[in-house]
DNA sequence: GAGGTTATTGCAAACGTTTGCAATAATTTT
DNA sequence: AAAATTATTGCAAACGTTTGCAATAACCTC
């Protein structure tokens, strides 16, 4: 039961050895002959023991961590709660591993407004991924100025200082929006908010889409949180004011998107019979709803792994650019 | 652009003091002169200063942080993408930043098998919040003997060295097949796998009700990985099988239970009125869903506060038990 | 088997904080 | 105004690693 923690010195003398022969050993030094490498590991084994990360990290100067960043205006409604986000973390989280990193889950509460002085000078992290663009791009252009190794979850064509990795959101809102108007949608609706980098490109291949397109009538767009909630709101409202003036809405999320499939459920207006619905992300929940969803899938494994590879990168002193990660079209039965 | 880190006596010498009184100054010891802390506080945040937390840590023994654990099994389905679970960790991530620590996250994966070596003899984190009781307690229970603090979320009523924090699931079960049984079901149905800790209690729940009532078909139980999508297998398959041969369900949890909405909406069988249907844990989804979802509500937000309260205690050398927190049902169209 | 190489190990310094204790400066008491 | 007290500050050690360099041990070569 809790006994005194052994220390590198202390493993080093049961070992008979310097703590120096020790250390090298632990960390597979190849100076080390090959039989004191082996019976100092096996020594530690049997000890359980476990280097004392903080010394080691003020030593070497890195901590092996890399810190995630929710970063979300403070302004929305979106939380951290919301289903596709926590999968884009969850998913880094894995990838951060694989490289054996550890990852630091933070939030702009923690960190203030110097993400470089708190996580990079602070040696909380090497180097940090920012989940979540928001409206704002300060603090995040600061903490690269001020030399942050650092990449980004949001929409890669913003013009930037820093790399960002995000999937291709003009064709995304190109493609559903052909799509829609494939299956005979000729009165849409946008449903969202374009003060989003992410969604604004989103919107515009939505317009790109229509301008393509004869014969189709004016679009709607209406501007909503991005919340299954909101969603459900706007289109009862939408309903109840103005009935049923559109057959196709392209909702820039999958909540989104489910929240009005529930409002529309409810008036008994037929999905896709009636109104064609298309959302984006892709979570879990587009299979199991029913009608299940139509919807754009980001590959968030892959960009998880495009997103820490980029920041390992830079940790390396390369340079490195923004990248689009295609997106993939899923067709069910909500179209 | 990138200068050279600023450490405590480069600052210490800009105020023309001694790196103690910078380091005290910093640390708000009201030994030191007030004018002198304002003095030393102000150049701190004009050049952007931040402490070395290695330094830091290495010098106090205690890091500040809290590692939030994984703690899946490997042989199921049910993954970190469990939306309930991410709930849970995002808001024990807020609890945590509430008192000022920061959170760690963490997986067997990278932890291997010995957590208190890892985490705590490795100075990576002062204490231990493990997500998911597993149905194997192992590793858990050794790294409570070696001394690590540590709460687990889990069932509070499972016999343990450490405390558990978690819903009443009996009490849960219970409700909610009562609920079922008042809505008028007769024949009922448990969706789940009882070889989990606090699925169990869910289903001793689910059976005392039935016990308890008159006049009723002897339930069934189909055990199932926790996932939507075995369940709409599970579903599908027994209604192939052996038709409708049931009118109610209770689903272990509210994926499980949407799961197998979906395969009964599909067979146009309605519910509530051929099925009544209740979930447990209240997602997101739960509300959004169409019909919307009768289930038992898990209060997360409080459940987190709790487990870090009693964790901070632990590491101020208090004595916790576990703890069990109440659940509601939350009567929705599915029942 | 002496001289030269090479393989293996150990010494000691450094990473940047915090803090007990001693030292000094400021204030009060007599 | 000297002595005694108290309020501030500084010195130096310690936290536990890692690593350049020097030292030793082992092996070759002729």
């Amino acid at each position: 039961m809790a006994q005194k923690k052994l220390k590198l010195a202390d493993l080093a003398k049961l070992a008979g050895v310097s703590t120096s022969t020790a250390s090298r050993a632990l960390n597979n030094n190849p100076v080390i002959k090959h039989a004191t490498r082996e019976h100092v590991q096996q020594l530690a084994k049997q000890h359980n023991f476990s280097l004392n990360t903080a010394a080691s990290r003020l030593r070497l100067q890195k901590t092996k961590v890399i810190a995630v960043v929710i970063n979300l205006d403070a302004n929305t409604e979106q939380s951290i709660d919301d289903p596709f986000l926590l999968k884009v973390v969850s998913d880094i989280n894995q990838a951060v591993n694989r490289q054996s990193y550890e990852l630091l889950l933070s939030n702009s509460y923690m960190a203030g407004d110097d993400w470089h002085g708190y996580f990079i000078d602070g040696r909380r992290a090497d180097g940090l991924i920012v989940v979540g663009q928001g409206k704002h791009q300060g603090r995040i252009e600061l903490a690269a100025k001020l030399g942050a190794p650092l990449v980004v979850w949001g929409d890669p064509k913003t013009p930037s200082n820093y790399p960002i990795v995000g999937s291709d959101n003009y064709l995304g809102g190109l493609q559903a929006t052909e799509h829609l108007i494939a299956k005979g949608a000729t009165k849409l609706l946008f449903l969202g908010d374009p003060g989003h980098a992410e969604i604004s490109e989103r919107f515009r291949g939505f317009n790109a889409a229509i301008a393509q397109s004869r014969a189709l009538a004016q679009p709607q767009t209406i501007k909503i949180d991005i919340t299954s909630h909101a969603a459900y709101d706007a289109i009862n409202h939408l309903l109840r004011e103005q009935g049923l003036n559109f057959d196709g809405i392209f909702a820039c999320s999958d909540m989104v998107a489910l929240g009005a499939l529930k409002a529309l459920k409810e008036r008994y207006i037929s999905v896709p019979n009636d109104v064609r619905l298309v959302g984006f992300d892709d979570i879990a929940m587009a299979d199991v709803s029913h009608p299940s969803l139509t919807t754009i899938k980001q590959n968030t494994q892959l960009a998880a792994k495009i997103l820490v590879d980029k920041l390992l990168a830079q940790l390396n002193n390369e340079v490195v650019d923004s990248q689009e990660i295609a997106i993939e079209l899923c067709c069910r039965q909500s179209s």
